[in-house]
DNA sequence: AAATCCCGCCAAATT
DNA sequence: AATTTGGCGGGATTT
């Protein structure tokens, strides 16, 4: 009854209904700044949709793509457990192990490739049981082949385009896996968005700057203690600094790892590092930001913001502009790091939102949930 | 025009 | 049967 669709005006002043305001990626950021930290352990997805301002669907994406690099871990119907970044490295890990063992050398792209082959392809478990076929398109899925992408293979820049076509089976014609693909492309936008939020991945240019690429990042996106970059020498897999020559990787069947329930307990040692990935991102943003506007710093809330909040907006991270401003924040420079201001911009983050959040949904401030 | 990707309908899964 | 999950792709936004 009388739903509240008065938003008609054709144009005005300044309203810009900005997509990017409610993208993914946005809404992740805010999803982990919300959730990371403290003691939180459990999340509801309920609970996450209105903190979020949000329709449920969306909380769906951002769980299950965050569940599959092991950040979360689904604990029940509407629940799900906080695993933390620290769980990233384990997800990881099993992701690159894995299964099966035949080997094969894709060419995503390869110019006037006469190698016709690709006896077949597919990634269909053969064990695959008409049921299971819905988790063979499942968004969980797609983001750890996708992320075994970068873990299996030593090309170190892949484009969504590239990615849907390996994850596709190969073949670069005929069959409708045209479409196929173009329809997988669409999700991994969306995989690509949430990870990249986290910092796991970063988008750039193939090349010089052509096509766009992604970038896998891992944990070295964030160090910890050590340096902000990324040299060439890498750590040990040799990187070419050239667009992929050719991926040499499995023929992943990818995934179909059993549940993992192995760990459950521990409860504190997990967050330790993310901290500033996180606040970096904003901090990114608040860059981007005053480059097109300025000022405004703040969380972007759901359609519905207070009434008497503006609800600022803010751009979204990475952006191919000058990148310099890495002092903006370090002001001192020192061989550590800006914890400090970080968090003090993370804290002041939280202030406005808990702030938000109690005028509008009138609840207790950031439940401890238990 | 091409690349992105939000939105939410509506069908599988679960409860 | 009701509710929770979550494919899927039309088409609006950006680039």
């Amino acid at each position: 009854m009388s739903s509240m669709s008065a938003f008609r005006e054709p144009e005005a002043r300044h309203h810009a209904y900005s997509r990017k305001q409610k993208s993914l990626g946005l809404l992740c950021s805010n999803f982990l700044t919300l959730y990371n930290r403290d003691g939180v352990e459990s999340i509801g997805l309920d609970d996450a949709a209105n903190r979020l301002g949000v329709e449920r669907r969306r909380i769906y994406d951002i769980v299950n793509v965050l569940e599959s690099v092991g950040v979360l871990a689904r604990k029940a119907k509407n629940r799900y457990s906080w695993k933390g970044f620290g769980g990233i490295p384990q997800a990881l890990k099993e992701l690159k192990i894995s299964d099966d063992e035949d080997e094969k050398s894709l060419d995503p792209n390869t110019v006037n490739g006469d190698d016709k082959s690709s006896p077949n392809s597919v990634l269909k478990p053969s064990t695959s049981s008409k049921a299971d076929n819905r988790r063979e398109k499942s968004l969980g899925l797609l983001t750890q082949n996708f992320v075994k992408l970068f873990l299996c293979s030593n090309a170190d820049l892949i484009s969504l385009d590239e990615a849907a076509r390996i994850l596709l089976g190969d073949a670069q014609n005929s069959s409708q896996m045209r479409n196929n693909s173009a329809a997988k492309v669409r999700r991994l936008y969306d995989i690509a968005n949430v990870l990249s939020s986290m910092n796991l991945i970063e988008k750039t240019h193939h090349s010089e700057s052509r096509k766009p690429a992604f970038r896998w990042l891992g944990m070295k996106g964030k160090p910890e203690n050590g340096f902000t970059n990324l040299d060439l020498k890498d750590t040990r897999k040799r990187v070419f600094g050239a667009d992929i020559t050719n991926t040499n990787l499995k023929r992943t069947k990818m995934v179909h790892l059993k549940d993992e329930k192995l760990n459950q307990n521990t409860k504190a040692q997990m967050q330790n590092q993310m901290d500033q990935e996180d606040l970096n991102k904003h901090i990114d943003r608040n860059q981007a930001e005053q480059q097109s506007k300025q000022s405004s710093k703040g969380f972007v809330f759901g359609p519905f913001s207070p009434v008497g909040i503006p609800k600022v907006s803010d751009s979204d991270k990475n952006s191919s502009n000058r990148v310099q401003d890495w002092e903006s924040l370090a002001s001192t420079y020192r061989p550590q790091y800006h914890n400090q201001a970080l968090s003090d911009l993370f804290a002041h983050y939280m202030e406005a939102w808990k702030s938000w959040y109690i005028e509008v949904a009138g609840k207790k401030p950031i439940q401890q949930l238990s």
